[in-house]
DNA sequence: GAAAAAATTTTACGCGCGTAAAATAATCAT
DNA sequence: ATGATTATTTTACGCGCGTAAAATTTTTTC
């Protein structure tokens, strides 16, 4: 609680005038309060309880070279998955001393480059930007990346950026495959034809190795559908395939959770009772450790993103590369960990 | 295609000069391009394709009485529900011309109070917020309020801001009790018993007068349980009302879709069957039409807010008060539409 | 076609702060 | 204590644009 006395300061005038501080002194103590003595920073901030005045961030930011603005661009905000890191990205810049702002491209390629147009206009020290994928303008991806410091995060787009950093798809896939195939017949893989994500082609390569090694005969199973209605899409092309009898093994690995949802949902909806009991017709599984995975019937095993490692890399890094750390781009993919529920 | 030609443009001094427009008047264009009168219009709009000059938005803002900033202000982005209407209102602001900024109180009252401090700093023309309910500071709104238009949508807290828009949660609880009475036995109530939200109460009260209109008993299963997490809360409040046999109809309806999510997961778990047919042992209904509602299994009856309605009545009420119609505290409540799905 | 109304241009100032350079004061090492 | 170092103050200017008032031009009206 500022205590709040007196009348209101309207600018940095009048209170490095109340302060006792010069103005340039203050001004350097908002840009960073370490950046001043000690005794000063006391005094400024004996002040600043008694009075609560706050610099215009305007100003601030007409006239800094560098402002402290950190876009945050992911590709679809009702996907609780891009929901929840970007809280995580959130909390980290603002502890900090940034100021995050929230961008969702909501699966739009020319969303998300007006996303990145208007983001220009903020200055921002640098963006964390999730990109659609496939789908991106490349070319803007490529031209914004150029002017601002720019961490993709999630999916990959060539040597973009600073840097990247992201879940290892590979081991994903690899590990719960593996433990599939321990433990009962091992799976198909179940997937879009064309996928938004590249993480998706990286995934059915990985399984497509994984059974190799297993000495196991891989079954990619792509179904039709475009955009990020994965559920949707995972329902309709779950029942084609069941219907059709695709299927040659019990266990099906989707390409990620929210196409396992759909494909549950078209399992009970045929009456197909998934779980790895005895009683069960078919396993499946997904890939992400999608907040709603929890809350399927049955219960989805999943291998889950670390959200907390990733975005804590991710952050790191950008915020290193602002304050001067330069080091060359580099590619950073963390381990996921299994989650074994009752789907598999 | 902005077909960029010669150097760029810093500022517009410069735009003005080479638009051979005065620079007050391209001032007032970029404030209102009806402002100014059609043939100078074109000029500007020629010389903008030709040279793409975007005015510098902090300088604009810092002297602007009134910027074309946005706060959209929701308790929780994880949530699809928050995360759809939020890009519903996003869109509309963008059309009319303004620049929405995305913030999340992420459950956390006092998360909501220093967003809002936060927002001040923009010197917003407006705020549409959905304030957190119970947990959210008062004195915070009501103060923020005072200073800042705001639109209060989704849970009112009495008579804030310049209006109110949300849905008719009363019109929503009785409509599918009624539903649920006229193809079944008559529905218990299953809620929070500290719910974070007041709709939750009206929804309660809706029950309870409808129950009584149809002359049935009505019944409250009131569970433990803080915070937002309400799929765990309804599958672990789920699992004690049923292992204690709390229940005595076969019909639950529950105060939200997600309630009714953990409460599905918890039948699932129990082996107890969800649905109408004759081989169920209960039937489950929702509320709210959450974006995630389709993929439970079996997929969930609920009522739905008409996202679009109220994100439209939403929008144009705050638009329409920032531009200067003035209308006295009005509170729209919308009503919402049955979905008949399989699980009730 | 002249007068009235509306739009535009000129001119001039201010917003709140960043920042650079030079002068001064405080702190530190020896 | 003395000079060297570092922090702070003074002074002064600029950023890019909003905005007001007066002068001028264009458009509208009859």
């Amino acid at each position: 609680m500022a205590a709040l006395s007196d009348a209101k300061i309207k600018n940095m005038e009048e209170f490095s005038a109340i302060s006792g501080i010069s103005r340039p002194t203050v001004s350097k103590y908002f840009h960073d309060p370490d950046s001043v003595r000690q005794s000063t920073r006391e005094r400024i901030e004996t002040a600043l309880e008694k009075y609560d005045y706050r610099p215009n961030i305007f100003a601030m930011n007409q006239n800094r070279k560098l402002t402290k603005n950190v876009g945050i661009v992911v590709p679809l905000l009702a996907d609780p998955y891009f929901a929840e890191i970007a809280r995580n990205l959130e909390r980290r810049c603002i502890d900090a001393g940034y100021r995050p702002t929230l961008f969702s491209a909501h699966g739009d390629p020319k969303l998300e480059a007006e996303v990145l147009e208007n983001l220009r206009s903020m200055k921002p020290a640098g963006v964390l930007l999730a990109p659609l994928g496939r789908a991106s303008d490349r070319d803007a991806l490529e031209k914004f990346c150029d002017d601002v410091p720019t961490l993709i995060f999630d999916s990959s787009v060539e040597e973009l950026g600073i840097a990247f950093v992201g879940s290892d798809n590979f081991q994903f896939t690899s590990h719960i495959t593996d433990y599939l195939c321990r433990t009962g017949e091992p799976p198909c893989f179940f997937e879009m034809k064309t996928p938004a994500n590249p993480n998706a082609h990286r995934r059915r390569q990985s399984y497509l190795n994984a059974m190799e090694e297993f000495g196991h005969q891989p079954q990619v199973i792509s179904i039709e559908g475009e955009g990020w209605g994965f559920e949707e899409i995972g329902r309709v092309g779950g029942h084609a395939a069941l219907s059709s009898k695709e299927f040659n093994t019990n266990t099906i690995l989707c390409s990620n959770d929210r196409l396992a949802i759909g494909l549950l949902t078209a399992c009970y909806e045929r009456g197909v009772k998934v779980g790895r009991g005895s009683d069960c017709a078919i396993r499946v599984a997904g890939q992400d450790g999608h907040p709603h995975s929890r809350y399927t019937c049955p219960p989805l095993t999943t291998i889950s993103h670390d959200y907390d490692a990733v975005s804590k890399h991710a952050a790191d890094a950008l915020l290193a590369a602002i304050e001067g750390h330069v080091s060359p781009w580099k590619s950073t993919r963390l381990e996921g960990k299994l989650i074994l529920r009752d789907s598999a």
